[in-house]
RNA sequence: GCGCCUGUAGCUCAGUGGAUAGAGCGUCUGCCUCCGGAGCAGAAGGUCGGGGGUUCGAAUCCCUUCAGGCGCACCA
């Protein structure tokens, strides 16, 4: 495996060994600034930024940064200067060729482990046991696991953790309700089971209101629960262990990478809590206040002016997650070594986060090479722009809003005449209405409310999961065809997807790609878009936005339709023109397969 | 009151310092009897909430203001 140097790195360095040569010494290393242009492959607006102080005309800048970009080494990349100094620059087509073909040879079509060596914690899901999965699990669901899929895609060490919320007083309440109903059934029940637990946490709460004499037995159960009372514990164990059940079949229909391994539950950080509060409260961290432990950021003040406090223990001597937050990140700290920890968790906490880092900071348990970061996203909204709620104001429930997903593409697959047996229809629904949820979450900004728009999620135009679900199994389609009907004439072989091809040995072959050819306009936009996937996969990861990539992987099907419609494929007009473009669908089609992965969707092969 | 997030085409959204602000849906006009019509090409539609500033250059950075959402002590 050979690191693929991108394009534009390529041009980059280029200018850059060009603007050492121009500029005085002390400007040497500015920004050669390139980007993509619409008036060639590149532009450079460097000599713009750094004219002032280099006490030069722009333009004239720019016309040595050509001569010096002549001179550089072959291929040799066309620049010309333009408007008020800008650098049009143009690559060319053999190096665009190159790329293509070097991408294709290897497994991971070009992508650097940029970030190998480096540890990151994603803290994301986070269900409640006893409790529905619903859509306000949604979007950590789905938004961490696509941030851990490109961190560990990038080399990274994945830690995945799901928080879940197993521990605390509803407990006492529920266990002692099922205590005193031993008929009602709700074990091993498999989805059911959720929905009956959901029904007996409200008939428990619904007691818990009504009869003073429950409630106080429920509250000594909490104290039974907590005291490690055998019988007791048992019941919740089996709560706990029902619920997983649960969540693993949803994250398995979700292909969500989450398993009972990734399981982590509130109550293992039991023990380590009185010791937070001890540790915080000698370093003169925490201090009284009403009773409870409570630390204090600088500057966080409510409405009255009062400073905001972090309680770290309860005034009844309970513990909230406050206390929970500070020992996950002694625990990721110290024993996992992150160097990163995401918390994928609605933005309305943000205010929490902000309070559990400065404590943590302070108390020295989050060192400052350690990035601790709020993966703020913002509430799913129903198409009337409010709350996305079910007619009757419930909560939707996952499993509800994933049948009506499923359904809607159901019905849409089977009105196209796709010649699917039922089984194949079902299945490859199964894939788009699900592709459609987590596109849909995934090509919003992260930060923003967004509108949940069943019709719109699986429409087979726009950006939408399955129009590139689609575009990938076209692409297949043609590849496909390719192996039956070879070219009339003496074949140069299908596209190779190895270097160990037939003609990788001839000159100016690579992995069966003719890199001497010429190429045309809708060829050569198509390639230099795949050839920006490591970029668009930095840029996840850096930003920790993946609509980035959803983004990225529109315009690549965008770009290849364009080209699909000027550029014949199967019937290409010489063999070498057919083998390279079958290059071309075929590394379009592996980088919409791995960057749909990425994102937690499959790729069906027909659909 | 303070803090965070958001404000871009009729609608849903991209675009965080570069030339003319882009897609999809919807509207209108052409084109292709073609590898799976996911059409393709073009038109119409914009005070990038308002104002000020920084910069050679601002949707993008800074200040201010308006509007909306959310958060601000013992529920997690």
């Amino acid at each position: 495996m050979t690191d693929v140097v991108a394009i534009k790195d390529q041009v980059e360095a280029a200018v850059q060994a060009a603007l050492t040569e121009v500029l005085p010494a002390e400007l040497a290393g500015a920004d050669p600034v390139v980007r993509r242009s619409d008036r060639a492959d590149f532009q450079s607006n460097a000599t713009l930024a750094v004219a002032k102080k280099a006490h030069r005309a722009p333009r004239d800048i720019a016309a040595d940064v050509v001569t010096h970009v002549a001179e550089g080494e072959s291929p040799k990349i066309d620049a010309e200067v333009s408007g008020p100094g800008f650098l049009n620059l143009t690559v060319p087509d053999q190096m665009i060729w190159s790329n293509v073909a070097a991408r294709l040879a290897d497994d991971r079509l070009g992508v650097s482990t940029s970030r190998t060596g480096e540890r990151v914690v994603v803290d994301y899901s986070a269900p409640n046991v006893a409790k529905q999965m619903h859509v306000g699990h949604l979007r950590s669901t789905i938004i961490g696991d696509t941030l851990a899929r490109v961190f560990d895609h990038l080399g990274a060490g994945v830690i995945r953790q799901n928080h879940i919320g197993d521990w605390g007083t509803q407990f006492g309440m529920l266990i002692q309700y099922l205590d005193e109903h031993p008929d009602a059934a709700w074990r091993g029940r498999g989805a059911e089971t959720m929905d009956a637990l959901d029904g007996l946490y409200k008939a428990a709460r619904k007691e818990f209101e009504a009869d003073p004499a429950f409630a106080d037995r429920a509250r000594s159960r909490v104290v039974a629960l907590q005291a490690g009372d055998e019988a007791t514990v048992a019941t919740w164990r089996d709560l706990v262990a029902e619920s997983e059940t649960a969540f693993e079949a949803i994250y398995q229909r979700l292909n969500i990478q989450l398993d009972h391994d990734n399981f982590d539950g509130e109550s293992r950080y039991n023990p380590a809590l009185p010791g937070i509060v001890e540790a915080l409260t000698e370093a003169g961290i925490a201090i009284e206040s009403d009773g409870a432990m409570v630390t204090f950021t600088d500057g966080v003040v409510n409405a009255d002016g009062d400073p905001v406090p972090l309680i770290v223990r309860k005034r009844d001597g309970g513990y909230g997650y406050a206390a929970t937050d500070l020992a996950t990140i002694r625990l990721r700290v110290d024993e996992y070594r992150a160097d990163r920890i995401l918390y994928v968790v609605d933005a309305r906490q943000a205010l929490h986060f902000r309070l559990v880092f400065d404590t943590a900071r302070r108390a020295g348990w989050l060192p400052e090479s350690v990035h601790a970061r709020h993966v703020a996203f913002g509430t799913v909204l129903g198409t009337d722009g409010r709350p996305f709620k079910t007619r009757s104001g419930d909560t939707v429930r996952l499993t509800d809003l994933l049948d009506e997903a499923v359904g809607r593409a159901h019905a849409i697959l089977a009105e196209r005449d796709t010649g699917l047996d039922a089984e194949e229809l079902d299945a490859i629904a199964n894939a788009a209405g699900i592709a459609a949820v987590k596109y849909a979450d995934l090509s919003n900004t992260r930060t923003k409310d967004y509108v949940y728009d069943p019709a719109q999620m699986v429409s087979f135009t726009g950006n939408t999961g399955v129009y590139l679900q689609y575009a990938h199994a076209r692409i297949r389609s043609i590849l496909r065809k390719a192996e039956q009907t070879p070219p009339d004439t003496t074949a140069t072989g299908t596209a190779a997807t190895s270097a160990a091809g037939p003609d990788a040995g001839e000159p100016g072959m690579l992995a069966g790609v003719d890199v001497t050819a010429p190429l045309e306009p809708a060829e050569r936009a198509l390639a230099l878009a795949l050839d920006e996937f490591d970029q668009a996969l930095r840029d996840v990861a850096d930003t920790l936005e993946p609509h980035r990539l959803c983004g990225y992987l529109y315009a690549v099907a965008t770009a290849y339709t364009k080209f699909y419609d000027t550029c014949p494929v199967l019937t290409a007009p010489n063999p070498t023109t057919r083998t390279n473009r079958l290059a071309l669908c075929d590394l379009t089609g592996r980088t919409l397969d791995t960057g749909l992965g990425l994102l937690g969707i499959t790729a069906p092969e027909r659909m």
